[in-house]
DNA sequence: GCTAATGTAGACACGGAGGTCGACATTGAT
DNA sequence: ATCAATGTCGACCTCCGTGTCTACATTAGC
Protein backbone atom coordinates (compact mmCIF):
# COMPACT_ATOMS: atom_id res chain seq x y z
CA UNK A 1 0.00 0.00 0.00
CA UNK A 2 2.89 2.14 0.80
CA UNK A 3 6.28 2.20 1.18
CA UNK A 4 8.30 0.58 3.72
CA UNK A 5 10.26 3.55 3.76
CA UNK A 6 6.69 5.65 4.94
CA UNK A 7 6.29 3.02 7.54
CA UNK A 8 9.55 3.87 9.03
CA UNK A 9 8.94 7.36 8.73
CA UNK A 10 5.72 6.90 10.62
CA UNK A 11 7.41 4.78 13.17
CA UNK A 12 10.58 7.30 13.23
CA UNK A 13 7.44 10.12 13.72
CA UNK A 14 5.59 8.40 16.32
CA UNK A 15 8.59 7.28 18.29
CA UNK A 16 9.62 11.12 18.48
CA UNK A 17 6.04 12.03 19.85
CA UNK A 18 6.42 10.36 22.52
CA UNK A 19 9.56 12.00 24.01
CA UNK A 20 8.16 15.50 24.20
CA UNK A 21 10.73 18.28 23.47
CA UNK A 22 13.84 16.39 24.08
CA UNK A 23 16.32 15.89 21.03
CA UNK A 24 16.55 12.07 20.21
CA UNK A 25 19.17 10.84 18.50
CA UNK A 26 19.30 8.24 15.93
CA UNK A 27 20.52 5.55 17.64
CA UNK A 28 17.75 5.57 19.66
CA UNK A 29 15.72 5.65 17.11
CA UNK A 30 16.72 2.78 15.45
CA UNK A 31 16.71 1.00 18.40
CA UNK A 32 13.11 1.68 19.12
CA UNK A 33 11.79 1.53 15.57
CA UNK A 34 14.12 -1.13 14.20
CA UNK A 35 14.72 1.36 10.96
CA UNK A 36 18.29 -0.05 9.61
CA UNK A 37 20.24 2.88 11.38
CA UNK A 38 21.98 4.09 8.05
CA UNK A 39 18.33 4.43 6.11
CA UNK A 40 17.24 5.93 8.93
CA UNK A 41 19.08 8.72 8.19
CA UNK A 42 17.87 8.85 4.45
CA UNK A 43 14.42 9.06 5.60
CA UNK A 44 15.11 11.53 8.43
CA UNK A 45 16.67 14.08 5.98
CA UNK A 46 13.63 13.61 3.60
CA UNK A 47 11.28 14.34 7.03
CA UNK A 48 14.09 17.63 7.58
CA UNK A 49 13.02 18.89 3.92
CA UNK A 50 10.02 18.48 4.49
CA UNK A 51 10.18 20.75 7.66
CA UNK A 52 8.51 18.15 9.80
CA UNK A 53 11.21 17.11 11.94
CA UNK A 54 14.50 19.81 13.40
CA UNK A 55 18.22 18.31 14.01
CA UNK A 56 20.76 19.68 16.37
CA UNK A 57 24.52 18.23 16.12
CA UNK A 58 27.04 17.36 18.74
CA UNK A 59 26.79 15.85 22.25
CA UNK A 60 23.06 16.15 23.64
CA UNK A 61 21.93 16.89 19.86
CA UNK A 62 19.45 14.52 17.35
CA UNK A 63 16.00 15.23 15.83
CA UNK A 64 12.57 16.34 17.25
CA UNK A 65 9.18 17.31 15.86
CA UNK A 66 8.83 20.80 14.45
CA UNK A 67 4.91 20.79 15.31
CA UNK A 68 3.20 19.08 17.83
CA UNK A 69 1.55 16.01 17.23
CA UNK A 70 -1.69 16.67 16.74
CA UNK A 71 -0.75 19.30 14.46
CA UNK A 72 0.64 17.03 11.70
CA UNK A 73 -0.99 14.30 9.89
CA UNK A 74 0.17 10.66 8.63
CA UNK A 75 -0.16 12.30 5.05
CA UNK A 76 1.93 14.58 5.73
CA UNK A 77 4.40 11.96 6.84
CA UNK A 78 3.97 9.53 3.91
CA UNK A 79 4.10 12.22 1.31
CA UNK A 80 7.40 13.40 2.50
CA UNK A 81 8.81 10.77 2.03
CA UNK A 82 6.57 8.56 -0.96
CA UNK A 83 4.26 10.35 -3.14
CA UNK A 84 0.90 9.05 -3.00
CA UNK A 85 0.16 8.40 -6.73
CA UNK A 86 -2.79 10.19 -7.79
CA UNK A 87 -4.45 10.44 -11.45
CA UNK A 88 -5.79 14.17 -12.37
CA UNK A 89 -5.77 13.64 -15.98
CA UNK A 90 -5.67 11.80 -19.10
CA UNK A 91 -2.37 9.43 -18.91
CA UNK A 92 -2.28 9.93 -22.90
CA UNK A 93 -2.35 13.76 -22.33
CA UNK A 94 -5.31 13.97 -24.39
CA UNK A 95 -6.92 17.41 -23.35
CA UNK A 96 -10.43 16.77 -25.21
CA UNK A 97 -11.13 14.27 -22.59
CA UNK A 98 -13.26 16.06 -19.78
CA UNK A 99 -13.43 12.61 -17.08
CA UNK A 100 -11.05 9.89 -17.15
CA UNK A 101 -11.48 6.86 -18.11
CA UNK A 102 -13.49 4.73 -15.95
CA UNK A 103 -10.45 2.20 -15.57
CA UNK A 104 -7.85 5.42 -14.87
CA UNK A 105 -11.16 6.32 -12.15
CA UNK A 106 -10.87 3.41 -10.29
CA UNK A 107 -6.82 3.87 -9.91
CA UNK A 108 -7.25 7.18 -9.12
CA UNK A 109 -10.28 6.42 -6.44
CA UNK A 110 -7.83 3.98 -4.80
CA UNK A 111 -5.41 6.45 -4.25
CA UNK A 112 -7.85 9.07 -3.37
CA UNK A 113 -9.06 6.38 -0.59
CA UNK A 114 -5.75 5.73 1.12
CA UNK A 115 -4.73 9.58 1.08
CA UNK A 116 -7.98 10.34 3.05
CA UNK A 117 -7.29 7.34 5.18
CA UNK A 118 -4.10 8.81 6.40
CA UNK A 119 -5.22 12.30 6.61
CA UNK A 120 -7.54 11.83 9.16
CA UNK A 121 -5.18 10.72 11.21
CA UNK A 122 -3.32 12.78 13.52
CA UNK A 123 0.51 11.53 14.59
CA UNK A 124 -1.10 11.56 18.11
CA UNK A 125 -4.01 9.39 17.03
CA UNK A 126 -1.31 6.90 16.62
CA UNK A 127 0.88 6.82 19.98
CA UNK A 128 -0.36 3.86 22.14
CA UNK A 129 -2.03 4.05 25.16
CA UNK A 130 -0.31 1.01 26.97
CA UNK A 131 3.75 1.60 25.80
CA UNK A 132 4.05 -1.77 28.00
CA UNK A 133 2.60 -3.94 24.88
CA UNK A 134 3.21 -1.77 22.07
CA UNK A 135 3.89 -3.54 19.00
CA UNK A 136 4.58 -0.66 16.53
CA UNK A 137 7.80 -0.40 18.27
CA UNK A 138 9.59 -4.47 17.49
CA UNK A 139 11.96 -5.59 20.06
CA UNK A 140 15.16 -6.41 18.72
CA UNK A 141 16.61 -10.03 19.82
CA UNK B 1 -1.40 1.73 -5.16
CA UNK B 2 -1.23 -1.56 -7.17
CA UNK B 3 1.52 -2.77 -9.16
CA UNK B 4 2.32 -2.12 -12.87
CA UNK B 5 1.40 -6.37 -13.46
CA UNK B 6 -1.99 -5.31 -11.77
CA UNK B 7 -2.71 -2.58 -14.30
CA UNK B 8 -1.41 -4.91 -17.19
CA UNK B 9 -4.15 -7.12 -15.81
CA UNK B 10 -7.06 -5.02 -15.83
CA UNK B 11 -6.27 -3.74 -19.04
CA UNK B 12 -5.93 -7.18 -20.59
CA UNK B 13 -9.52 -8.31 -18.74
CA UNK B 14 -11.67 -5.50 -19.64
CA UNK B 15 -10.23 -5.33 -23.38
CA UNK B 16 -11.27 -9.49 -23.36
CA UNK B 17 -14.84 -8.25 -21.80
CA UNK B 18 -14.92 -6.07 -24.83
CA UNK B 19 -14.45 -8.54 -27.63
CA UNK B 20 -17.25 -10.99 -26.29
CA UNK B 21 -16.80 -14.56 -26.38
CA UNK B 22 -13.99 -14.99 -28.86
CA UNK B 23 -10.65 -16.31 -28.14
CA UNK B 24 -8.29 -12.82 -28.37
CA UNK B 25 -4.99 -13.91 -29.18
CA UNK B 26 -1.67 -12.78 -27.08
CA UNK B 27 -0.34 -10.71 -29.86
CA UNK B 28 -3.69 -8.66 -30.63
CA UNK B 29 -3.83 -8.12 -27.16
CA UNK B 30 -0.19 -6.78 -26.56
CA UNK B 31 -1.05 -4.11 -28.99
CA UNK B 32 -4.67 -2.88 -28.35
CA UNK B 33 -2.82 -2.87 -24.47
CA UNK B 34 0.86 -1.86 -24.85
CA UNK B 35 1.55 -4.55 -22.02
CA UNK B 36 4.68 -5.84 -23.20
CA UNK B 37 3.90 -8.84 -25.23
CA UNK B 38 6.45 -11.52 -23.29
CA UNK B 39 5.78 -10.28 -20.23
CA UNK B 40 1.79 -10.43 -20.94
CA UNK B 41 2.51 -14.73 -21.26
CA UNK B 42 2.80 -14.31 -17.74
CA UNK B 43 0.17 -12.10 -16.71
CA UNK B 44 -2.08 -14.32 -18.62
CA UNK B 45 -0.58 -17.39 -16.86
CA UNK B 46 -1.44 -15.79 -13.59
CA UNK B 47 -5.34 -14.98 -14.41
CA UNK B 48 -5.50 -18.78 -15.84
CA UNK B 49 -4.39 -19.88 -12.65
CA UNK B 50 -6.84 -17.60 -11.20
CA UNK B 51 -9.74 -19.32 -13.42
CA UNK B 52 -10.80 -15.98 -14.67
CA UNK B 53 -9.42 -16.59 -18.24
CA UNK B 54 -8.92 -19.64 -20.27
CA UNK B 55 -6.84 -20.32 -23.36
CA UNK B 56 -6.59 -22.09 -26.63
CA UNK B 57 -3.06 -23.40 -28.80
CA UNK B 58 -3.24 -23.64 -32.09
CA UNK B 59 -4.49 -21.39 -35.12
CA UNK B 60 -7.67 -19.29 -33.66
CA UNK B 61 -6.56 -19.73 -30.07
CA UNK B 62 -6.04 -17.24 -27.73
CA UNK B 63 -7.64 -16.31 -24.50
CA UNK B 64 -11.14 -15.33 -23.20
CA UNK B 65 -13.00 -14.71 -20.00
CA UNK B 66 -14.46 -17.80 -18.34
CA UNK B 67 -17.38 -15.94 -16.69
CA UNK B 68 -19.33 -12.72 -18.01
CA UNK B 69 -17.94 -8.90 -17.17
CA UNK B 70 -20.69 -8.26 -14.89
CA UNK B 71 -19.52 -11.63 -12.89
CA UNK B 72 -15.81 -10.57 -12.35
CA UNK B 73 -14.93 -7.66 -9.58
CA UNK B 74 -11.71 -5.84 -10.51
CA UNK B 75 -10.25 -7.07 -6.67
CA UNK B 76 -10.30 -10.48 -8.02
CA UNK B 77 -8.50 -9.45 -11.03
CA UNK B 78 -6.14 -7.84 -8.99
CA UNK B 79 -5.69 -10.08 -6.33
CA UNK B 80 -4.55 -12.83 -9.28
CA UNK B 81 -1.52 -11.76 -9.46
CA UNK B 82 -0.83 -9.25 -6.73
CA UNK B 83 -1.70 -9.23 -2.79
CA UNK B 84 -3.40 -6.69 -1.53
CA UNK B 85 -1.53 -6.00 2.07
CA UNK B 86 -3.72 -6.47 4.67
CA UNK B 87 -2.61 -6.55 8.18
CA UNK B 88 -5.08 -8.95 10.27
CA UNK B 89 -2.58 -9.93 13.52
CA UNK B 90 -0.03 -8.08 15.30
CA UNK B 91 3.49 -8.29 12.88
CA UNK B 92 5.14 -9.45 16.17
CA UNK B 93 2.97 -12.30 16.85
CA UNK B 94 1.75 -11.35 20.33
CA UNK B 95 -0.86 -13.05 20.54
CA UNK B 96 -2.30 -11.24 23.74
CA UNK B 97 -3.12 -8.12 21.33
CA UNK B 98 -7.11 -8.67 20.85
CA UNK B 99 -6.27 -5.33 18.87
CA UNK B 100 -3.74 -4.13 16.81
CA UNK B 101 -1.61 -0.94 17.55
CA UNK B 102 -2.81 2.68 16.06
CA UNK B 103 -0.08 2.45 13.69
CA UNK B 104 -0.55 -0.82 12.55
CA UNK B 105 -4.75 -0.31 12.35
CA UNK B 106 -4.04 2.84 9.81
CA UNK B 107 -1.93 0.49 7.45
CA UNK B 108 -4.51 -2.04 7.65
CA UNK B 109 -7.26 0.53 6.93
CA UNK B 110 -5.66 1.67 3.70
CA UNK B 111 -5.16 -1.88 2.96
CA UNK B 112 -9.04 -1.79 3.64
CA UNK B 113 -9.94 1.08 1.82
CA UNK B 114 -8.40 -0.15 -1.49
CA UNK B 115 -9.89 -3.39 -1.17
CA UNK B 116 -13.25 -2.05 -1.07
CA UNK B 117 -12.52 0.38 -3.78
CA UNK B 118 -11.55 -2.46 -6.44
CA UNK B 119 -14.64 -4.83 -4.93
CA UNK B 120 -17.01 -2.26 -5.53
CA UNK B 121 -16.24 -2.39 -9.26
CA UNK B 122 -17.28 -5.12 -11.75
CA UNK B 123 -15.25 -5.57 -15.30
CA UNK B 124 -18.06 -4.28 -17.26
CA UNK B 125 -17.98 -0.53 -15.43
CA UNK B 126 -14.48 -0.50 -16.85
CA UNK B 127 -15.69 -0.48 -19.97
CA UNK B 128 -15.36 2.86 -22.10
CA UNK B 129 -18.56 3.32 -24.09
CA UNK B 130 -17.20 5.94 -26.21
CA UNK B 131 -14.58 3.70 -27.87
CA UNK B 132 -13.21 6.34 -29.81
CA UNK B 133 -11.36 8.29 -27.80
CA UNK B 134 -10.98 5.47 -25.04
CA UNK B 135 -7.17 6.08 -22.90
CA UNK B 136 -7.01 3.05 -21.42
CA UNK B 137 -5.31 1.24 -24.33
CA UNK B 138 -2.39 3.73 -25.28
CA UNK B 139 -1.96 4.21 -28.42
CA UNK B 140 1.28 2.76 -29.93
CA UNK B 141 3.05 4.82 -32.07
C1' DG C 1 0.59 -36.66 -40.85
C1' DC C 2 2.48 -32.06 -41.89
C1' DT C 3 2.67 -27.32 -41.16
C1' DA C 4 1.85 -22.98 -39.32
C1' DA C 5 -0.20 -20.53 -35.67
C1' DT C 6 -0.38 -20.27 -31.26
C1' DG C 7 0.45 -21.10 -26.23
C1' DT C 8 4.23 -22.82 -22.44
C1' DA C 9 8.27 -22.68 -19.84
C1' DG C 10 12.58 -21.45 -17.86
C1' DA C 11 16.83 -18.80 -17.92
C1' DC C 12 18.63 -14.37 -18.26
C1' DA C 13 18.94 -8.93 -18.10
C1' DC C 14 17.73 -4.44 -16.25
C1' DG C 15 16.54 -0.75 -12.94
C1' DG C 16 15.05 1.19 -8.83
C1' DA C 17 13.89 0.79 -3.84
C1' DG C 18 15.98 -0.64 0.20
C1' DG C 19 20.10 -1.01 2.84
C1' DT C 20 25.39 -0.49 4.05
C1' DC C 21 29.90 1.69 4.46
C1' DG C 22 33.51 4.99 5.22
C1' DA C 23 35.22 9.68 5.27
C1' DC C 24 33.93 14.36 6.60
C1' DA C 25 31.58 18.47 9.12
C1' DT C 26 29.53 20.58 13.14
C1' DT C 27 28.60 21.40 17.80
C1' DG C 28 28.63 21.02 23.29
C1' DA C 29 31.34 20.28 27.18
C1' DT C 30 35.47 20.81 29.46
C1' DA D 1 41.50 24.74 21.88
C1' DT D 2 40.47 20.06 22.11
C1' DC D 3 37.78 15.98 22.05
C1' DA D 4 33.99 13.18 21.61
C1' DA D 5 29.23 12.84 20.26
C1' DT D 6 26.61 13.51 16.81
C1' DG D 7 24.80 14.69 12.12
C1' DT D 8 26.05 14.87 6.69
C1' DC D 9 27.17 13.14 2.41
C1' DG D 10 28.27 10.28 -1.50
C1' DA D 11 29.49 5.77 -3.24
C1' DC D 12 28.44 1.22 -3.24
C1' DC D 13 25.85 -3.23 -2.72
C1' DT D 14 21.64 -6.36 -2.92
C1' DC D 15 17.26 -7.95 -4.04
C1' DC D 16 13.03 -8.19 -6.45
C1' DG D 17 9.57 -6.58 -9.79
C1' DT D 18 9.63 -5.90 -14.43
C1' DG D 19 10.79 -7.20 -18.98
C1' DT D 20 13.36 -10.15 -22.74
C1' DC D 21 15.09 -14.13 -25.12
C1' DT D 22 15.18 -18.82 -26.80
C1' DA D 23 13.72 -23.35 -27.16
C1' DC D 24 9.68 -26.41 -26.73
C1' DA D 25 4.62 -28.23 -26.74
C1' DT D 26 -0.02 -28.27 -28.52
C1' DT D 27 -3.63 -27.82 -31.76
C1' DA D 28 -6.57 -26.30 -36.23
C1' DG D 29 -6.55 -26.74 -40.89
C1' DC D 30 -5.27 -28.92 -44.91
Amino acid sequence: MISSTAKYALRAIVYMAGQSDRYVNRSEISNATLVPHEYLLKVLNQLDAAELVESRPGPGGGYRLRRPADEITALEVVTAVDSIPRITECPLGLAEHEQLCPLHQLLDDAGKRVEEAFAEAKVSDLLSRKRSRTCEFPQKK
